[in-house]
DNA sequence: GTGAGGATTGTAACCGATTACAACACGAAC
DNA sequence: GTTCGTGTTGTAATCGGTTACAATCCTCAC
């Protein structure tokens, strides 16, 4: 079941076929019809693949992040692939699991199926790697990492106003001992938000003790653990900012265990 | 770039080139080496989409879920993702989103890129979906879902052992007034889970009160609901099985809601 | 030296589309 | 009746591999 077959039901070259199929407006409306008709009854539908190489273009889209079990991932997963269905393109996503070798592979895997564009959301894309989407002439944007470029485009997410968000709603319920539990100190958006967040608190007027400033990794455990230290505080905050949701869950995990309750003892916002 | 330039540079055919790169033992050690270092010094890679018309193979696997934002899946997802990477293979993602209209539309995806086997997580999979694959020889994995039948695999979840667990946890600490709260009844899964628990329950000689048996809807709002409606009960709870994870998140918050706590007041068990 | 037979390599057809280019049909203008 | 131009269709090369089959090379026994 091939083209030919239907070229050779509907009495026209495979040309005229592949014409039709793909929209050309050079083939007869007429024409056009029994060709349908011919795929119809034949149950026919092509072969990606020969596509692909015939034309250049493989319709797929890759996209590349840490780890889609990190709860942040599979909504961007799913939109991107909904988009990217509607346009007749597939996705192939790859997991970094944080690891550079591992990125490596993935890299290796978007230039060898020769997807026509490639989406990164995560920070261990290293600039050789990006090189090396350029020498393949794959277009890439960047989701909320890597530095504006030649030829790169960045979708960013503007920190500054959620911070700025976040701080106005917590301020407005009266909060003054507000305690942040940032990122990993290695990851730029992390330290993105944590400048942004001193910038808010000092704007409000906020006084900013440093001892209520506390690095999580990201993650539940890290979110548990710096909630845990900030209980042991003199002072103990009022309301807690946490850099990602899954330190937001950890805090909230930790709070549960000391018998607090959330939002009524302590407040908390996840970025 | 392409396996020309390689057997040019190397001395060899085209044909000597991919038997290397395929890992035929038909190829001399010597000249193997010399195609080896054509490829390192091209910084060659072949072309997947060639690779897949020429032998047929795609060395894609579809996998077909409900949809990636179920907790539930992202873990499966990867793992799968991994192992296929392992060997070689790439990975599509389809979501049906529950809806029969786009569980059609991701059957029609497999095919056209021609797959070399598919998993279905899914529900929506009807017999003229599985008819589709069986014409395309694509074999199929059904995971937790389907009926075995010829040409199909089924990877199914020891629901009844699961539940003796849940129960046997629960009975161990004490509790005698279980609650259950289920999964919609048009789902298979959800009404085996459902039997496996009276069974265990009657096993263990606990005498079942039908109105502790709730319907959730496996979302969190349904378990929410379910769990709203147990504690207008006369007599409450005092611990509860819920059919999936995300009926229990509803369950939980509903308990925080009505200040009672998990476990001191409440034991949650999520399958 | 010769022939057998296994190991290695090359030749060329093939996979199923796309697409540049050529060819043709047809009507209008002269 | 030519000629031209436009619209439609066909021919055949091409994409970059895989692989059946043919050809060649060695090695070894006799």
């Amino acid at each position: 079941m091939n083209i030919q077959a239907v070229a050779d039901r509907a009495r026209v070259s495979t040309a005229t076929v592949s014409r039709t199929i793909n929209g050309s407006n050079k083939v007869a409306p007429k024409t056009a019809e029994r060709v349908r008709r011919a795929i119809e009854a034949l149950g026919y539908y092509p072969n990606t693949n020969a596509r692909a190489l015939g034309s250049g273009r493989s319709r797929i889209y890759g996209l590349i992040i840490s780890d889609i079990t990190n709860p942040f991932f599979p909504e961007l997963v799913k939109s991107f692939e909904d988009m990217a269905v509607r346009n007749g393109y597939e996705v192939i996503v790859a997991n970094t699991g944080y690891s550079p070798e591992r990125t490596e592979v993935c890299v290796q895997r978007m230039l060898e199926r020769k997807v026509d564009g490639v989406a990164v959301m995560t920070s261990e894309m290293g600039s050789h790697l990006i090189d090396r989407f350029h020498r393949g002439q794959i277009p890439m944007v960047f989701l909320d990492t890597g530095d504006p470029a030649n030829g790169i485009s960045n979708v960013l997410v503007d920190y500054a106003a959620g911070v700025d968000d976040a701080v106005e709603h917590i301020t407005s319920l009266g909060h003054t001992h507000i305690a942040f539990i940032g990122g990993p100190m290695d990851l730029a958006s992390a330290r993105t938000r944590r400048q942004a967040l001193l910038a808010s608190l000092k704007r409000k007027g906020v006084s900013v003790n440093k001892s209520l400033i506390e690095v999580g990794n990201h993650r539940i455990d890290g979110g548990r653990a710096a909630m845990d230290r900030l209980l042991t505080l003199e002072e103990r905050p009022t309301a807690v900012i946490a850099s990602n949701d899954l330190t937001a869950i950890g805090a909230i995990g930790s709070l549960h265990r000391h018998n607090l309750r959330v939002p009524e003892d302590v407040s908390v916002v996840g970025f």
